[in-house]
DNA sequence: GATTTAAAAGACCTTAATGGTCCGATATAA
DNA sequence: TTATATCGGACCATTAAGGTCTTTTAAATC
């Protein structure tokens, strides 16, 4: 029962994207990012691959290129990003895969599973990056402004 | 974000004990358990020592031994159960340690995961395993009555 | 006391997932 | 055409999951 560091930094990375697109920034590149929220550089570039093709962000290639919120952070949920990184979430296999238990049909279990599993992921849909990003807290802030022109 | 299997099978485990219990036996042996509920015999023996040392189930060792619920199965949550063999949950390891994170402090994100992960053991804890041995479904049902004298 | 029964304890093993890295290809701007 | 930066995929090490097996210990019975 963890949801995955990989979702983690997501969140983290994204709320600092949401945090610093009003100064005036339209796109971030991946260094930077990786710098001020301090997750390796690699491992963040995949991790924007994967936002990116769940539509979350948008990036663009090249000299100038980086990546950018698709939408408005306060319409990207924690679950769109959890969900993002993770694919379809499923605590128990028979939930995302009714032949994975001989015991399927109205088995007492699995819905039991799956109603815990909803709750959990209700909270993650009532929390938005955009609302992340405004709560206070003691995040590590943007380390060096100047980095980009 | 999976429970584990060997959770699971500890919930099915109980809930058959819970089943049968009335029928008159007071001890149930892992080999009849596992067969009963199709549980790889050797591996249950596991899951049933972890029940045991966490007294939801208590044993005797020789013959004539075997397992038993330690109290009424409506007095034993899947909560129980699922922190018994999977310890301490946790779903991001800043809630169970605070030092695994250098974002401590009130950090806005570890209230969110910690929220989402109370909503989802309060499920659980709603639910016993009296109640999942009374509620119907294509459950795997006792195999040999005889097998026992 | 010897034998049988069954759990306790723990070493061991295999496979899959997690958490990353690295490199070549591709797209973009100057 | 050169510098820049993402894309795609191969790769890799470590850990956890899922499970087996063997030896030891406790309890009952002969």
């Amino acid at each position: 029962m963890k949801i995955s560091r990989k979702a983690s930094y997501a969140v983290r990375a994204l709320a600092y994207l949401a945090r610093n697109e009003e100064k005036s920034r339209e796109r971030f590149l991946v260094a930077e990012v990786s710098a001020a929220v301090d997750i390796p550089r690699s491992f963040l570039a995949k991790i924007f691959q994967d936002l990116s093709k769940s539509r979350i962000v948008n990036s663009r290639r090249g000299a100038g290129g980086g990546f950018y919120l698709s939408r408005s952070a306060s319409e990207i949920t924690m679950r769109d990003v959890v969900e993002s990184l993770e694919g379809e979430i499923a605590v128990r296999d028979c939930i995302a895969d009714s032949q994975a238990c001989d015991y399927e049909g109205n088995c007492s279990l699995k819905s039991v599973w799956m109603e815990a599993q909803e709750k959990f992921l209700d909270v993650l849909a009532g929390k938005t990056i955009g609302e992340l990003a405004d709560s206070p807290g003691k995040w590590r802030e943007v380390p060096n402004e100047s980095k980009r022109g």
